[in-house]
Formats: C-alpha cells, structure tokens, sequence
DNA sequence: TTACGTGCAAAGCATTTGCCTCCCT
DNA sequence: AGGGAGGCAAATGCTTTGCACGTAA
C-alpha cells in the first residue's frame, strides 16, 4: 500500500463522472480498497485512512464504502458476526481460501467453478446470477507454527 | 413438521447424555431444527416454538441453538446482517442455492465439489477443513412471476 | 435438594441514520 | 451560492449476558 494518496485512481474519476464530490476522506478509502490485496474489515480501512486524515469518522467510511459498493466497484464479503471485509481489487464473485488461524483471506480466483455452477443450473432450474465460494482451514505458515489445530 | 414434540428425538438423548437437562422449550427447538429442510431463522424458530410453548423466550431459543451448534448437531449459515439461518437435519458443509427473491435456501448436497477441493489444496498448501459453497439466482417458482429481475 | 435452565431486561457491537455544519464545485 | 459530504451522537437490529426464580433429575 503507497504513503500517501496522490496516485490517480480510476475509481476517483469514476465517481465523479457518476456526480459524485470528491475528498480526501473518500479519495483515501478508495485508495485502500483498490490497492489492498488483504480484504481488509472496515476497521482496518479506518486506521489506515485516519494515518493520514486523523478528523475522519467511521460514518464516513461507511458511507464511502456503501456508495462504492452501489457504483458495483466493491465487493462486499460478509462472514458474519460484524466481521465484514471488502475487495476493491477484484469486485466479482471468485473463490477465497481463509485461514481460521490468522484470519488471512487469500484469493484463488483461477479456480474454475463452471462446471458446478452448470451442474447447480442443471439441478435446480434457478438462474444463477451469483455465487459465494470459501474453503477454511490452515495456511502454511500457520501449520509451521503448530500442528495441532 | 409435526405439531406435537413427543416424537422421540435422537438429539434429546444425545443431549441428556452429554449431560444437559431436557425441558420442552429444548426439545420443541431440536425437533424444529432436525426436522426442517427450510433452514429457518432464529425467529422462525422462536414463533413455531411459541405456537405449543408461548412463554418461550428468545435468549433461551438462543442458547439452545448454541448448545446444540457446539455439540456439533446444528450447522449454522450465517448471511450477513442478522439472517441466520440453521440446519440441524444436515449439519454439515453441502451446497446450497438461495432464491434472492423468495429468500428460499434450497440444499444442492449432492453435488460434487471434492475435484475443486483438490485444486484448492494443490494450489495454496492449506489443510483445508471446511468449505461454504452458495450459489445466489431466482429459483423456478419466481422465474414464472416476472422475467424483469 | 441443588445445580442447571428459563425469562426478563439490559448490555454489546457493528452498522445505519438524523441533523447540523462545512466546503467542494 | 447551494447542495452534497462529513462528523457526531443517537438509533437500530440481532445477539449475548447477568441475575433471580423455577425446575429437572
């Protein structure tokens, strides 16, 4: 993730094309959502941004990441229990790996679900329009560090 | 589901034995669980309850649907936002398909998701000990109700 | 009998909303 | 200048918890 937020993103000139305002509170949060590989919580994104723009309030990166997720830029990944994360980089259904030990969500996006999602249609008749794929376990560096859960 | 609890549940047992008291409520809320195939919500359970055991409370359908997710009877899917939903009747990982229109969470447990599995071990090195896989679209029924969404 | 389970109400927590002020355009 | 955006605090909604009373075993 970069020091400071005077990159030219994308997403910025997108929003303004879409009539949105522009400021360093939403440049900053964009930022961190384009740039982080991590899917990081809300949480996260608010110490990260509050590095640089310490006045800012959760509501504002709520709202933030609410108007992203509506232009369809962010997608959200809800775990429940308060624990959502958000990706920027890739805002379309690909599957996840997650580690229950340290909480990494790492993705595997070249994973090819076609065919079950053929077989779904197949079986059930529905139009799929969507889908959620995650495997948990342990990553490597996790079982290094014990064997024992 | 059947209107009266005096069907002798396996999980009673299992619970007596694990050395827990039975009550009605408990026994009302597990059959509930072991017998629906809809995936109810925390609230749909509590008003069925309700309908034989009206001084039912919420904090006791709550813990008992705890009690039973730690035994390891009762699989919880969590959607996010306070929608829930349980399955006692297979509490394991399977594939299910949800209708996001009639909110209906249909299970797809005999599809075979072991090849994608693999893939994901051969490719990230995790122990991989549990998966959810939803797929998101409009289930037949709705389809004949509007084509529009 | 007595430790466990229940019901009630309060507390928790992440998220949303209302409202007033500020400042981007 | 005017309306969208931000900050603060209150509200929300689901879930959890504390506590006193009741009850299964």
């Amino acid at each position: 993730m970069t020091n400071s937020y005077t990159m030219i993103n994308p997403l910025v000139k997108q929003m303004q094309a879409a009539g949105h305002r522009m400021t360093p509170q939403r440049q900053a949060v964009l930022e961190i959502l384009t740039t982080s590989d991590a899917h990081p919580t809300v949480d996260q994104i608010y110490e990260r941004v509050r590095v640089d723009f310490p006045m800012t309030s959760r509501a504002t990166v709520y709202k933030t990441i609410s108007l992203a997720k509506e232009m369809g830029v962010v997608m959200e990944l809800e775990f429940g229990k308060g624990s959502n994360r958000y990706d920027g980089k890739r805002p379309y259904p690909h599957t996840h790996v997650i580690c229950t030990k340290c909480k990494q969500v790492m993705d595997a996006d070249d994973l090819e679900i076609t065919e079950l999602k053929e077989q779904v249609i197949r079986k059930t008749g529905y139009w799929i329009v969507n889908h959620r794929v995650d495997f948990f376990g342990i990553c490597p560096d996790c079982q290094k560090v014990s064997t024992h859960n």
